[in-house]
DNA sequence: GTTGCGCTTGACGCCGCGTCAACTTCTACG
DNA sequence: CGTAGAAGTTGACGCGGCGTCAAGCGCAAC
């Protein structure tokens, strides 16, 4: 929460020119990004222009970060209209596998073409068996694919992928109840050791669980962000204030009896 | 040179399946490089199927190796019609740089995501500003571009290019005319230290030079190569016996006179 | 007025194949 | 010898993530 000092009438917003040089992108990729509805201006000028806020600046960064680790831009929509930082972090552990093995990758054939290069430089022979030496056991072999690839990489992504469109479609409607059943808890006035918010807390955890697997610390660690973090916070104070603060409440009390 | 058991009428020749589970790429793959020129088959039957030979094999092993370093079709293409250690190198050595680049870019990627994570699931509140620490200096600079990106890693490539059409022609033709002469000076008797020889090697050297700078010993390496690997000894050869050897010799010579 | 910049939409291009579709041919079996 | 099925063929379109024209509009400065 930072105040801007206010300038006169500056309005605060971007040009598509403007977000493209603070950001590094072309106006080009804004423009397409658009069209794909994966982020989309603030509003829009009467003469057509886009103008984009610092929402839209702050969504971008997500969506660099994410592209910067090779996902794809629909998974990307995914993860950031999810908005919930327990999907974040699923696809950050995701990536971070997928990460290292991509710099273990480009190390070891680093090392190969260096080996390669000093072996022509000093004119010995170099057959193309030795050439592949450094590639055969790293890709070929369907063994160290599974190693470095899909599997241990893209597990949860498997799991979301196994649930089919209606799973997926059911999962998130799954946190619109657990939202609104904070909500109805509050209005009620449960308290967080009731069972009935308990019961709601079972339900959000299996709902986390699904793309992670929270200890007693990370989830009462993510519970706590619910509340600290404006932009999640939002997600569930927008239906009944205080409910992040119920939740966290709620989880602290469900962890200790559940996950320690 | 390994005398294959002649077993009946093995033909020694692979269809385009064998070839395919033996090199892990797939069929359709192969056929997409013979549609494009890149790996012709050793002969199509009359029925229309493709035969590939023990060359090919070989030539689709240095594609392969050339496709792990991300270099696109078109300059694997120039490569290996090239067919000379020189070219090899250069373009090693381009990759060489673009390779670690690489690795550090996912090193440093992933110690910023681990971080992520940590800070995530400890509960932080993690501000955008923080999550793009880790990229903001190493992609979207222009200063930081130039290092790791298209400045030093594809010298020779911006060179080779702007050559144009006709200039890369002139180049390929530069090299014929290389070992043409050393075919003639072969003929007329010349000594690899004699003015016409020399004269020979000084071309010879600015023809490499196009790609890289070569030192005096890797000068001389390179040129002892041309000898010892029959694949490169055949292109100088194929015209007059002796020529991979007269060059090298000479290139011993010039090397010393004008490499140290 | 007009020049020129910066934005707009729309469309096609690129790479490296994957993936049908429709067809021919070789091989194995009855 | 006929036939089924495996495996080959060509041809075409699709995809992701934009780059790159082309043609036009709006606004500021001269």
């Amino acid at each position: 929460m930072r105040t801007t000092p206010a300038t006169a009438s500056a309005p605060d917003t971007l040009d598509i020119a403007k977000l493209a040089r603070l950001s590094g992108v072309t106006s080009r990729t804004l423009r397409h990004y658009d069209a794909i509805g994966l982020l989309s201006p603030a509003h829009t000028g009467n003469d057509g222009r886009r103008h984009y806020g610092r929402d839209e600046v702050l969504r971008l960064q997500h969506i660099l970060v994410l592209r910067e680790l090779g996902t794809p831009l629909s998974e990307i929509a995914r993860i950031v209209d999810a908005d919930d930082p327990a999907v974040t972090i699923a696809t950050l552990r995701d990536h971070l596998g997928a990460l290292t093995a991509e710099r273990d990758r480009f190390a070891r054939l680093a090392a190969t073409v260096a080996s390669t290069i000093d072996s022509l430089e000093k004119g010995h022979t170099m057959s193309n068996e030795e050439m592949l030496d450094g590639f055969k056991h790293h890709k070929y072999e369907p063994e160290a694919r599974e190693r470095w690839g899909d599997d241990a990489v893209d597990r949860s992504n498997a799991q979301w992928k196994a649930l089919g469109k209606e799973g997926q479609q059911r999962h998130l409607d799954s946190h619109r109840e657990v939202v609104e059943a904070l909500g109805a808890a509050i209005r009620v006035g449960f308290a967080p050791d009731s069972d009935e918010v308990q019961a709601i807390v079972t339900q959000h955890h299996a709902w986390l669980s699904l793309f992670w697997t929270p200890t007693a610390e990370s989830y009462r660690g993510i519970t706590q962000m619910y509340v600290d973090d404006e932009r999640f916070r939002r997600n569930y104070d927008e239906v009944a204030p205080g409910a992040a603060v119920l939740l966290r409440d709620a989880a602290d009390i469900w962890a200790e009896r559940h996950l320690s």
